[in-house]
DNA sequence: TATATTTTTGCAATCATTACAGATTTATAA
DNA sequence: TTATAAATCTGTAATGATTGCAAAAATATA
């Protein structure tokens, strides 16, 4: 992962002007790694800016993701969450303490050969099931 | 992939009251590979069943995902798609074409080790891209 | 300073999904 | 068979997340 010194020069770098709603919701997303909904987005920031709308979260994040610099982390179909980290890794969600887990992966552990003369763009690797200390506390 | 003969039967066997709605329902993923939508496969099955109600589609699948014979593909966030295919399997999603394609994966392929303690559930992994096809008609 | 452009905001509209209660169908027992 | 209970299905209303849109505010340009 990338670490970000200064997130109003990373924003520029990538062709994002940056305003004080966007900095502010970057540096959230950087500071708080397991991967915030827009709710959580919203309402947490909401102390610091507290005209911000929740419209303006959704064009945000929309205007990351288009540029590069935020994934959507799509492990719940009922919820979206949103990831600042974007090099290669996947997700483990524990279905009792509803944590989600980042995990490294080996780019090419996962280079599928089925695909020859496909173009493969994006790809998402995500696992369920119960974390080391929730399984712990059923015993 | 399992093949599976008698619906009626099969649903029986995993402890689902074959009505004339869900057998429909499944036999109708059985015949639709293409991972259908909740839309689609009410108005497919509409022309069958007149008076079938969305809200028994939605419920039939969600019987069917307690009781193990369907999973949910969310490739994408803004659509659900259900698969009666409940092997172990990958899937590829052509951003041109919108077509999904399912692809082989071995199990250990994938088993990470990262997870000691772990216990692993589910998993899903998502590709993106350009299909074959799509990317030969772009030259 | 005046004007144009960009960004943010708030509210309405949309769309997928769920809740719910009544209708229908199926199972059980007299 | 007939009456009663249980399960399933249906239609509509409610919910909740996301988007559309137009006005307001902020920022850039002349
Ligand atoms: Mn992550
Ligand atoms: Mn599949
Ligand atoms: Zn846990
Ligand atoms: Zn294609």
């Amino acid at each position: 992962m990338v670490i970000i010194q200064n997130v109003g020069q990373y924003l520029l770098d990538n062709g994002i002007k940056p305003s004080i709603q966007r900095i502010k919701i970057f540096d959230f997303l950087m500071k708080n790694h397991e991967h915030p909904t827009v709710d959580k987005i919203f309402l947490s920031l909401s102390d610091e800016i507290p005209t911000l709308s929740k419209t303006t979260v959704y064009n945000t994040l929309k205007l990351f993701q288009s540029q590069g610099i935020v994934n959507i982390v799509n492990i719940e179909d009922h919820e979206t969450r949103y990831d600042c980290d974007t090099s290669f890794h996947g997700h483990f969600k524990c279905l009792e303490c509803k944590n989600l887990y980042d995990f490294e992966l080996e780019n090419t552990e996962l280079n599928i050969n089925k695909f020859e003369g496909f173009k493969i763009t994006e790809s998402h690797y995500y696992l369920k099931g119960l974390c080391k200390s929730c399984l712990s506390n059923k015993i």
